[in-house]
Parts: C-alpha cells; structure tokens; sequence
DNA sequence: CTTGTTGCAAAGGATTTGCACGGCT
DNA sequence: AGCCGTGCAAATCCTTTGCAACAAG
C-alpha cells in the first residue's frame, strides 16, 4: 500500500479535480527520477516521454502533488525550487555543498525532537521546518587533496 | 567597536571598492530598521530620505553588505529575499507564523552542536545554515481563542 | 453536458545588467 | 585622467495566468 498514484488519484478524487494522462506521467518521472527536481529538469524529462505537456502543466501538477502531501518543495539558495518525493519517505533534511552542489540528506532525532520543543515553548503548532546546512563537502576541500 | 560603518568602510577600502553616501545611507537605514527587510522596504525607506538612489543600488548594496559580513538574506518561503544586520548580532534562527508572518528569532545551542557533529561526520566543513521552523502561532490558532 | 484541464503565449514579480554620465582618488 | 558607482530602463529568470480548445466524470 501506499502506492503513489492511488493516493494521488484518491486525492484528485476527493477535491473534485480530474485524473489525466498528464498527471500521471508527471508523477510516474518524478518518483522514478531519484533525486531532486526542479521544474525545469522534470520538464525536459516528461518532454522525452510526452512531447505534449506545457511547463504550465508540470508547474501545476508539481503544485497539486504537493498538496497531496507526495513531493517536497525545496530551496537550496540559488532561486530555483526543486521537488522530492515525500510520500512513504522519512523526513529528513539537507546538507549542501556549495561548489559542487551535491547533498546529503540526514535526520537527526534529538534535533527534531529540540524544534518541537522550541515551537510549542513559543506557543506555536509546528506545520513544518526546514534546516539546511550550508558548507564544503570532502571533494571540494580548498586544500587539494586529489 | 565593531562599528558596522567602520567594518563596511574597511571592507570597502580592502576590497578596492569606493566609499559613497549611497552605501552609507543604505546601511544607515538597514542597520535602524530593526527587523527583516525586503528590497523594496529597504528601497521605500532609502528613497523618503535620499530620492536619488536606484533600486538597483540597493541590490548591489545589500550583496556587498553580505559580503561584508553585514547582512544575511533570508528566505521565508513567500519568493521575497529578506535581509537582517548580522554584524555583532548573535547567530540565530527563525519560527515563522504562516498566518501572520510574524517571526520569532531563537538560538539553541544543542541545535547549533548537533549541526556541527552532523557536518564533520560527513566530512563537510560548515560555512552556514538556516533553519526554519514554520508553524501557526499562538494568537493565530485556529479554535479562536479571543 | 458540465466543469476541470491543457498548451501556448503573454503576463508577472523579483533581481540583474547595459550603458552613459557623474564623482572619487 | 582613470575607474568605480549610479540611475534608469531594458533585460532575465522563474513562475503564474488568461484563454480557447479539449477531455474526464
């Protein structure tokens, strides 16, 4: 259970939206990809299967699967927003290298657990969180080792 | 000391760069603002004192103020960049309402700790990170309280 | 049939850039 | 004089939106 397209089509179902090819397609590349998204890539991907999709379309579905609670915005700094799948996958959160842009993903429990703490010390309900790391991954250490 | 004019000045000269009454004036209003300000608020106030300054400026300002060491741009999700001083400001974090937008500036060192042990043991060497927690705060809960 | 959906292109909003002029150094 | 900085407007970049044709329920 859990399958991605069934509960995409149980949300589509539920707001009264409609189930297209497209949607499907959409997702099918997006949770095969593997890796973060942005619209773009995704959108060059999806034109290599269907080459009737607009970018209009993928930023739209892109949009709704977020709302179904399947995929993840996310902002690594340099404007543009990627995507990952969240459905079935655990929280987690990002460490970035910022000359060669890989990331690692991790969770740390007692730092979840901290921000909770910290929220409702502060009279908020918490909805979500990001945390991003900023720094210089092993590879790309000025001092060359290589 | 740590008088940001002076920083920015020092900074200014070792760097080649030029001394003018619009950086100063930008930086004047930016550092008295006390709290987050977008382009177009810092570009708003600027121009109700000195009408011959560009919004362009206030772009190229506030990344040399970055760089400088003197500002932070922030992101809080709605698209806008935001900047806040940093110089002599103690690192901090931010709960943010999605209601209101109001904002809460926190610090937790065991927070602060585990990022940096997370970093290491992934062979990163850190050079930032933002953390953003964001919630519903207490007076916008939505059994109205009030 | 009714209403949501799509692709296209135009519109938008934030940020950047080209350029000629102006001001430090 | 030389060079950086500035304002203005045009240009970009990413994302959203209007619209007429189209398709799902």
């Amino acid at each position: 259970m859990a399958d991605p397209h069934q509960v995409f089509t149980q949300y589509i179902a539920e707001s009264g939206l409609k189930n297209t090819p497209q949607r499907h397609t959409i997702l099918e590349v997006f949770l095969s990809a593997g890796k973060h998204l942005s619209t773009e890539e995704l959108y060059t991907e999806v034109r290599a299967i269907e080459k009737n999709v607009g970018q209009a379309t993928v930023y739209r579905t892109l949009k709704l699967l977020c709302e179904a609670g399947l995929a993840k915005e996310l902002h690594f700094g340099d404007g543009i927003a990627r995507y990952e799948p969240s459905l079935g996958i655990a929280h987690h959160d990002h460490l970035i290298c910022t000359v060669c842009h890989k990331n690692i993903e991790f969770l740390d429990n007692t730092i979840e657990q901290l921000q909770n703490e910290l929220a409702s010390r502060h009279g908020f309900t918490l909805t979500s969180h990001r945390l991003y790391l900023y720094g210089v991954c092993a590879d790309c250490q000025p001092k060359g080792n290589r």
